[in-house]
DNA sequence: ACTGGATCCTGACTGC
DNA sequence: TGCAGTCAGGATCCAG
């Protein structure tokens, strides 16, 4: 479901509200996710005032406390995942596994049909948590750059479209923008990583960063299911040039874009253009 | 060290 | 209407 742009609007969606805020209660209905949810989660959250919502890669980062008494719940929000704000009192549906309540405020509700997200504790920094130590670096930071890329791809004979959805050379970019971004760059996705010049790979980062950031800018990309904290979809879907297009015209040469697998994703390109 | 494949899980959709 | 098969926005783990 989310890639950087849905969780740093699902981010920006919860933050006002959360910051600043003391936690009331926290309810786990079901500890069944990618991890089970620890028992020190509740312990560690309830009373505690949140100091700030922060994101790392796609994982949430609720950080609590005050000087020697800090953590944070590090949040993942998988396939399916979820977070969003509802009245306090509303019954939980299928799939409703958290809530955080907050002193006078609404409450914090995580659904993830799929469980594939987690919601885990740590009392240390949680950039040096195993889950976030070995990331690579954030897509829209300037150390995403052309250089960086092209000596993180050299000897590599993955392609292309997998080496940019690998975290560890850099983090937020899924299944939607890496085609996107790889149309933008006009970069076929099937290109071995290692074979593309130092050139190339400067306008894919460049064109990674502007797809990420108008993404932000609308919200997201709602394709089924991903709302934002106050459950609005993502509009970013209307200005999808490959993704989800198969057969349709490619908005610059209007022939048929095209629907291959690699590495077990579906992956959409144009074949004249992206080369 | 890289690479590709299987895997976790539920729901939506397709075709018979 | 029912049922089987396929696919889905992620990422870890394991074998070769």
């Amino acid at each position: 479901m989310p890639e950087l742009p849905e969780v740093e609007t699902t981010r920006r969606g919860i933050a006002p509200r959360l910051t600043g805020a003391r936690i009331a209660r926290v309810i786990v209905r079901d500890r069944r996710l990618r991890w089970p949810v620890p028992t020190e989660l509740e312990d560690r959250l309830t009373g505690a005032r949140i100091a700030a919502v922060d994101r790392r890669a796609k994982y949430l980062l609720i950080r609590t406390g005050v000087e020697n008494r800090t953590g944070t719940a590090i949040v993942h929000l998988g396939m399916s995942g979820h977070l969003r704000f509802v009245a306090p009192g509303t019954p939980p549906g299928a799939h409703d596994h958290v809530d955080v309540e907050i002193d006078a405020g609404p409450v914090l509700r995580f659904n993830d049909p799929r469980r594939f997200g987690c919601w885990l504790w740590t009392d240390d920094d949680p950039l040096e948590h195993p889950l976030l130590a070995r990331l690579g670096p954030e897509p829209l930071d300037p150390a995403f750059s052309g250089d960086y890329l092209h000596a993180a791809s050299r000897g590599r004979r993955i392609a292309i479209k997998p080496h940019l959805m690998n975290a560890a050379i850099v983090v937020g970019v899924g299944n939607i923008y890496a085609s996107e971004s790889l149309f933008r760059a006009g970069i076929h996705p099937l290109r071995a990583a290692g074979r593309i010049s130092a050139r190339r790979m400067s306008v894919l980062t460049a064109a990674v960063g502007e797809v990420l950031t108008e993404a932000i800018r609308y919200g997201g990309t709602t394709l089924r299911d991903f709302y934002d904290g106050d459950g609005r979809p993502g509009y970013f879907r209307n200005e999808l040039k490959v993704y989800d297009r198969a057969g349709q015209p490619c908005v610059t040469c209007h022939r048929p874009i095209r629907q291959v697998t690699i590495g077990q994703r579906s992956t959409f390109y144009c074949p004249t253009c992206q080369t």
